[in-house]
DNA sequence: TATTATTATAACCATATGGTTATTTCAATA
DNA sequence: TATTGAAATAACCATATGGTTATAATAATA
């Protein structure tokens, strides 16, 4: 199952703060709910919900409702297709080839 | 060898841009230079320089002049560092053990 | 039911981002 | 040396981003 580029961009820009990749990291080791990462990070709880909606319309956290608190994991699945999409890029000869044909393809040496 | 988290961001950062991304996968099949990424993405010149002066700036990508043209190249190795620190992030019990101690951990059901 | 605690949303603000055009720098060449 | 071509930099602009405070929504409880 591979990934859409349009997708990934967005996952890699969800990872792409300082607060949210440790949000992530975090999540990683143990779920949480929002009032334990405030004290964490000490920026307001609007903040921090605002990280977690933007992860979670990454895709990567998953939220559940336990009584008054919600509760967010990560998504691992889907962290692990970003990073597996990342290591494996796929070939782009043909952008290349479609240069060559235009006579744009620098040839130097 | 492991990576700073500033790092890490800066270089998620960079790659987090549909523009770049294709440039690093274009980067990953073959070297290119600066105006044969031009028409590829249909922007201007200074835009295309800018994104590679960020690629840069996050050791992506290696500029050899030669001649009149500047090629650029994929890093592998950092770029390897990133997909590996992505995939291997660091255990962050030590957190939860302090919100603990501060009686901030949530413990429901 | 009224109150309290947790989370989400709204409205706002300063800064970052990704593009543009104009200009400069640098290397090759007529 | 003057000219040409490639790439970088400067100045600018519209939009996105990450924070704030104020308020609303939701769930548990006195």
């Amino acid at each position: 199952m591979d990934m859409d580029t349009k997708t990934l961009v967005n996952a890699l820009k969800a990872l792409a703060d300082p607060t949210r990749l440790k949000i992530i990291t975090l999540l990683n080791t143990r779920s949480c709910c929002v009032c334990e990462l405030v004290p964490i990070f000490g920026i307001s709880q609007p903040a921090v919900s605002k990280h977690m909606s933007r992860l979670k319309s990454a895709d990567l956290v998953i939220e559940t409702r336990k009584g008054q608190w919600v509760f967010y994991s990560i998504n691992q699945e889907r962290f692990e297709q970003v990073c597996h999409a990342l290591g494996n890029l796929p070939d782009y000869s043909h952008e290349f080839e479609k240069l060559g044909e235009q006579g744009l393809l620098v040839t130097c040496e």
